[in-house]
DNA sequence: GGAGTGACGCGGC
DNA sequence: AGCCGCGCCACTC
């Protein structure tokens, strides 16, 4: 038996991350919001943590991610203190006391990964 | 191998 | 109404 009841533990992060990828242009989404995306509601912290991992993947865009206020809780872990903040703007996302503003109009829910 | 940590979220006081 | 604490899941020392 045994075979593979679960997945390896390395697909959670591959799960977050092809979900951050799915992010569009201009939006912006939550770690609880990926963190039942890929099946685990309670895991948004996990999520975070795996955002921290995807330094070396550059088609994550981890900027995109906030939490569910809205603010820019991650933007201290960016090579710069601004960083995170002027990658949102390039994509017309305004940004006021590390707060996105309009955040629920900006605001992209990912459908739940298969 | 137990305990602590972390880019969160929610419930309780 | 805000502030405090716990839970969740993966990872490191």
């Amino acid at each position: 038996m045994a075979a593979s009841l679960k997945l390896d533990k390395s697909d959670f992060f591959q799960r977050v991350y092809a979900v951050v990828r799915q992010i569009p242009f201009g939006r912006v989404s939550t770690y609880g919001a990926i963190a039942r995306a890929i099946g685990a509601p309670g895991a948004a912290r996990t999520v975070g943590y795996a955002m921290n991992a995807s330094h070396n993947m550059p088609d994550v865009p981890a900027h995109r991610v906030v939490n569910r206020m809205g603010m820019l809780t991650g933007k201290h872990h960016f090579a710069g203190s601004d960083t995170m903040q002027r990658l949102l703007a390039e994509e017309g996302i305004l940004v006021e006391q590390d707060c996105v503003v309009d955040f629920e109009q900006r605001l992209w829910i990912p459908e739940p990964l298969i």
